[in-house]
DNA sequence: ATAAAGTGCTATAGTTTGTCAAGTAAGACG
DNA sequence: CGTCTTACTTGACAAACTATAGCACTTTAT
């Protein structure tokens, strides 16, 4: 049972973030407010689907503000709520730590270089 | 194709960091050095298999520090390196912005309450 | 008018990732 | 001997994510 598992802010910020493109998302945000397949850009490499999951949920919590600006043609902009935009903090942090500990080579990518010999 | 994203260490750490328990374990871990299933207890819900592949590729990446004491009766210990230690910095930073923006009920727990009438 | 390329977003099927439950080996305790 | 603990593995499975295509519609070029 972790029902007795007092409310920790922490680790439902932490459930928040670690779902896979949330961080990136955010970053690609903190720089202006962008259209849905920008963002996608942007991000690189999530596909629509769930982006679109993605950004109902950063919605829902306040994080993201939606707009439609036409309907048709399609024009749309995500943009970071105050609350979302205060995240620059943690990927100010984020970077600050990359910067000083992370160095290529050491992180294996997604793309395993494939056949060499 | 995402040849011509340069190296951007930012990037890289988030993919690390989104990685399902990732930041679980590393917090837990700031507290001090734990064994395998008071880590994974700490943590809070994750099985052993996910837990063992995290730990693998943290200490891969030289963020985390496994010593055995003695092999039989199984003693381990996890306990972060430096690198891992500098993560402080943000789960602070995840903390403030928790506290300062997160609210019981605005997140969706994976465990929706169950039956409730 | 036709064709190509763009917009936001959805549907389907397939792959990857994470989960659960159980099991292994060895010692301490009763 | 049987039970409990530890670290970690294995195999079956479900959930999450991905690629690909498509929709309704615009703009631009021919």
């Amino acid at each position: 049972m972790d029902a007795e598992r007092a409310y920790c802010p922490v680790h439902e910020a932490i459930q928040v973030l670690q779902e896979k493109w949330t961080m990136h998302i955010v970053r690609a945000l903190l720089d202006g407010p962008l259209g849905f397949n920008e963002l996608g850009r942007a991000v690189g490499g999530c596909n629509p689907a769930t982006l679109k999951v993605r950004l109902d949920h950063l919605e829902n919590l306040g994080l993201l503000r939606r707009t439609v600006h036409s309907q048709m043609p399609p024009r749309t902009s995500y943009e970071l709520a105050p609350a979302g935009v205060d995240l620059q903090r943690v990927i100010d942090a984020i970077g600050a730590w990359a910067r000083e500990h992370l160095d290529a080579a050491s992180v294996d990518d997604q793309e395993p270089t494939a056949a060499v010999g």
